[in-house]
DNA sequence: ATCATGACCTGTTAGC
DNA sequence: TGCTAACAGGTCATGA
């Protein structure tokens, strides 16, 4: 599912459940996932606190009153549910069991109490299991081998144009991988590189070092470049995300940028960029689709 | 070092 | 209707 509007959502939906929470009770229902939990996973989480619920790139952080940190990453179909508590009426405090719900991909089920007091149920569901959960020490965060050579957050103030064309200069990749390569920008997937390459007039296939300055100096190509992929994180986030197959946000909600598309999954159609006549062609690229206008992205 | 590819999984859909 | 192939929002390990 996720690139970083998804997940910068599943937070934002996340965060009454989450912080100032106790978790009370964790169902960890299989071994694995993308990675083998940790062999302590359930006995760190039992009866802690969470502090705080954060995001980096594409990764969710719970921080822990231990001073452990939950890592979450959705992978490609991974999401979480809250349901709410009801509380069986013979057993005051503790939950009726509706299962009702259940699906055989609810990999983990955290039971919480929340900081208002409410009893919630939040839980995993991954169907192609490409998500992991693993446990580091916040103070080690970043020398984790998870963080320790992840890029640019793409809407801290870091990323400009002068900062993309040092990080491209001299690429021969093309321009779409190397937008994908979390090693240089982190949060952004299939979807939002091919939309902010299609706002910026840039084509994918163009190698990435080309749209640099001499020595890596900062370009209009490389300024445009940067503000198109914070303006099409932003619109999205602000829209929600994008629900691709239903998929819903936490709360049950759908995000509704997929509705903005201007080149994603849109092979065929009339380019709209203005006085552009392209059609909107698909191309694989290291394996994926990308979808661009090869009339106005050059 | 850099780059492209296959692998990891299951589910959905398009096409015959 | 049923079967198969292609494809899906990510990223890691491989080998050229």
């Amino acid at each position: 599912m996720p690139e970083l509007p998804e997940v910068e959502t599943v937070r934002r939906g996340l965060l009454s459940s989450f912080e100032g929470a106790t978790i009370t009770e964790v169902e960890q229902r299989r071994p694995n996932l993308r990675f083998p939990f940790p062999d302590d996973f359930i006995a760190c989480l039992a009866d802690r606190k969470i502090i705080s619920l954060s995001r980096r790139a594409k990764y969710l952080l719970a921080d822990l009153d231990s001073g452990a940190v939950l890592i979450m990453h959705l992978g490609m179909s991974g999401s979480f549910r809250i349901e709410a508590g009801s509380t069986d009426p013979l057993m005051p405090g503790a939950f009726a069991l509706d299962r009702s719900k259940d699906d055989k991909h609810d990999h983990v089920v955290f039971h919480l109490k929340t900081a208002s007091g409410a009893p919630t149920r939040v839980i995993y569901n991954d169907p192609r299991r490409f998500g992991f959960m693993l446990l580091a020490a916040r103070a080690e965060l970043d020398s984790h081998p998870l963080f320790a050579a992840i890029g640019l957050e793409p809407l801290g103030n870091a990323l400009d144009g002068a900062t993309i064309s040092r990080l491209f200069a001299g690429k021969a990749a093309p321009l779409k991988a190397a937008l994908l390569d979390q090693k240089l920008i982190a949060g952004l997937g299939n979807i939002y590189v091919c939309e902010a390459l299609w706002r910026s007039g840039l084509s994918p296939k163009r190698q990435a070092g080309s749209i640099s300055g001499k020595s890596g100096r900062t370009t209009q190509r490389t300024e445009n470049l940067a503000r198109h992929i914070r303006e099409t994180l932003e619109e999205a986030i602000e829209a929600g995300g994008s629900s691709l197959r239903d998929h819903r946000q936490a709360d049950g909600t759908l995000g509704y940028f997929q509705h903005r598309f201007k080149v994603y999954d849109r092979e065929g159609e009339p380019c709209q960029k203005t006085e552009c006549n392209g059609i909107i062609t698909r191309i694989v690229q290291s394996g994926r689709s990308t979808f661009y206008c090869p009339t106005c992205q050059r």
